[in-house]
DNA sequence: AGTAGTTGCATGTACATGCAAGCACTTCAC
DNA sequence: GTGAAGTGCTTGCATGTACATGCAACTACT
């Protein structure tokens, strides 16, 4: 592998910027106006919804989200007040806290996940038919290992 | 072009989403050590230097970085602080206001495109070699129209 | 001209996020 | 054991962004 650099990046990069903006503000207001939570707290339900025991350690959270600690420590917040999730202490070590989500906040996925799906395949399937963007989004969908 | 769902649709995404998280981060600290200036900075000034007259109407310039209006009235105001820009009222339309670079603001932006140009290669080329985004990278760089 | 509606931008407000400092607990070296 | 360094999370603060609103200027129609 090359680590040239390369003309074409730049002009690749800018497309993914231009698709990236768009299909993430599509989500952020259909998850917002139809299930009443943002792309974050999205993202978070879906990675404990599929985690084992429904629970992640806060720092592994954090890095699946793709947040800082801090940011997390607020999401979960935010969770717990709308009853999706709770802290729970971590025994064997008590600096732990481990994020746990409720049989609400997984409904509350489960309806979401629908929307995300749709919005996300319908998006790509709007800007696969752009000239400007056609192709990466095709080669976006090549299957990887 | 149909208009199905992919189930592979999502898993694109996300890896679409890991890649994008990584590169603006590496950019980001990169041009605001290295430069003092942000990446909506970088990108106006990018743009307001690549136009004719050096200046941007302000909307053009928010559809241009991806920003909403009131983002792009702050954002020209902060580059008018810091002396990269200056704003000048539309002589056919008195609603209208330009934004305009300053010799100040094409300086930095020449210093800042190299770094910007050096970092988004080098991770690029990073994660060309992860197992996991080595094939989307090499799908984004496939030339369009 | 007069009026109604639209457009371009600025401002008030709310909120998500990052960074740096702090706190509680753990681990390590001695 | 004890102190020092490290780890996991929280909190204070600053920043950037969006949304709603307001104001001024423009356009279309009468």
């Amino acid at each position: 592998m090359s680590t040239s650099l390369r003309a074409s990046d730049s002009s690749a990069w800018d497309r993914v910027l231009m698709l990236h903006a768009r299909v993430e503000r599509d989500l952020t207001l259909a998850l917002q106006s139809q299930h009443g939570i943002g792309l974050s707290e999205y993202r978070s339900l879906e990675h404990l919804a599929h985690s084992e025991s429904s629970e992640l350690r806060m720092q592994d959270l954090a890095d699946k989200v793709g947040l800082g600690q801090s940011s997390i420590t607020r999401l979960v917040g935010r969770l717990e007040t709308a009853g999706f999730a709770f802290k729970d202490l971590c025994p064997s070590d008590k600096r732990g806290v481990y994020a746990v989500i409720t049989d609400q906040g997984r409904e509350r996925y489960q309806s979401a996940r629908a929307t995300y799906a749709e919005v996300l395949s319908s998006a790509l399937n709007v800007f696969a038919a752009d000239p400007e963007l056609g192709a990466t989004v095709q080669a976006l969908r090549i299957p990887q290992s």
